[in-house]
DNA sequence: AAGTGGTCTAGACCACTGA
DNA sequence: CAGTGGTCTAGACCACTTA
């Protein structure tokens, strides 16, 4: 006797948590309303402080909470869709504006780049920031490589500055003929720059999504992308008539 | 006097030790190999053992490392590249078997999925699970949900069981035209029975690939599948040749 | 200045793996 | 069984926002 239960898997509490709150979320909760503070959300659960971020940790991560320091917690809007489709096969910069140039200067890739870029591992490069803002709301940062073999008119570049150089390299790089490209998305986590601009801590999760601008079968050029792993949600738009989902 | 650095930003600690380890990781580290333990290491940088493991969680996150339960630390390999390309607009199943087909039941889907088949939200429709092998390792687990009016067959399924009916309904499904598809990406953490099937504690972080499979102007079927964010980088063959990457 | 979330500590115990 | 990572606690202090 004594033996309540034979096959009690003992759930941890964090995720007995989320469920519960999540759950609340839905019923009890509207968009952007602020939850209670942590202190008295670990009192009213009778957990430690540590065990109930755990659980709106997850929440966070899976876009249900947005927290700010200073602030508090409130309920997140869903994630919006963002169209990282293909698009007519493009160059950056061509289509409409949704990328705001930052600047650009020359510098050595990462070794993955370099690698991607059939470059030496010290050489250096176009760097072109730009930033992709949607919703009014600041939703990638992108690093844009350009070696100099695929910009032939680059002393051009090289007296401006600011936005006005990164527009002049990008401009250079359309001459070229886009044979194709391709594309990865894997998760990352914000580099310091990065992460400011994105108006997130560093460290928060990412999608960083990978492009290689082939050309005459070459590498012309490759962009990372890391988009705020939180807020959005990226789609691709392989055919057809899309719906704008609310 | 004594002020050292007026404008000494204190970077939390365990970024630094994410920095510190991320390159002990790259020179002194091979593919496989085992790390001290978690109270060695935090003894070792003199921080608690919370504090390390925020930095190991971090590099886990970004696949670096691989954590496993009364096991240790390891080093992973790089993440595989795994191709989640439309692949000439082939229903699911169609293709070389990298799915592999589990069960089949009937059962009312999530609000959001009956949103996108356009189905009664309490309206029940064949679930096909599936799993995606990659060498040798659970990548990706599936849930396919297609409603029954895109499967006239349907009292075939019903009378079976396992692999034998999750392969029934796919093989109805693919009578019908298939105009197109689209899809998207986003952060998630893996529910409990996908992070069984693909070998991971609930929680952890997956990508979440959903695809909506449109025939004759409705949403015929939608599947969600959910990758290891840790192994897996999802890669879009949108052009041309594609290299094998080790 | 008050209140929020973010970082950090030093412990404890649990669940799982493998010899 | 010993050793690992996973969970949890009860505190403390810090950085940031807002008023």
């Amino acid at each position: 006797m004594g033996t309540t239960q034979p096959e009690a898997v003992p759930e941890p509490k964090y995720w007995h948590l989320k469920t519960v709150i999540g759950e609340a979320l839905d019923s009890d909760f509207a968009v952007g309303e602020i939850l209670p503070n942590e202190r008295e959300l670990a009192a009213r659960f009778g957990v430690a402080r540590a065990t109930l971020r755990q659980a709106l940790e997850q929440l966070e991560l899976e876009g249900r909470l947005q927290r700010r320091r200073g602030v508090g917690t409130t309920v997140a809007p869903p994630r919006m869709g963002v169209d990282v489709s293909t698009a007519q096969h493009a160059w950056p910069g061509t289509g409409e504006d949704v990328w705001q140039s930052l600047d650009s200067a020359t510098d050595v890739p990462p070794a993955a780049v370099a690698r991607q870029l059939d470059t030496e591992p010290d050489e250096p490069v176009h760097v072109v920031r730009r930033l992709r803002v949607s919703q009014g709301q600041p939703v990638a940062a992108e690093l844009l490589y350009v070696p100099f073999g695929s910009v032939p008119g680059r002393s051009a570049a090289d007296a401006l500055t600011g936005p006005v150089r990164a527009r002049a390299v990008l401009r250079e790089l359309q001459q070229l003929a886009l044979d194709g490209q391709d594309r990865s998305v894997e998760l990352g986590s914000a580099r310091a720059d990065d992460a400011k601009e994105l108006d997130r801590l560093p460290g928060a999760p990412v999608l960083v999504v990978t492009t290689r601008y082939l050309s005459e079968g070459r590498t012309a050029a490759v962009s990372v992308a890391t988009y705020r792993a939180d807020t959005c949600r990226l789609t691709f738009g392989d055919s057809g008539d899309l719906v704008m989902a609310s």
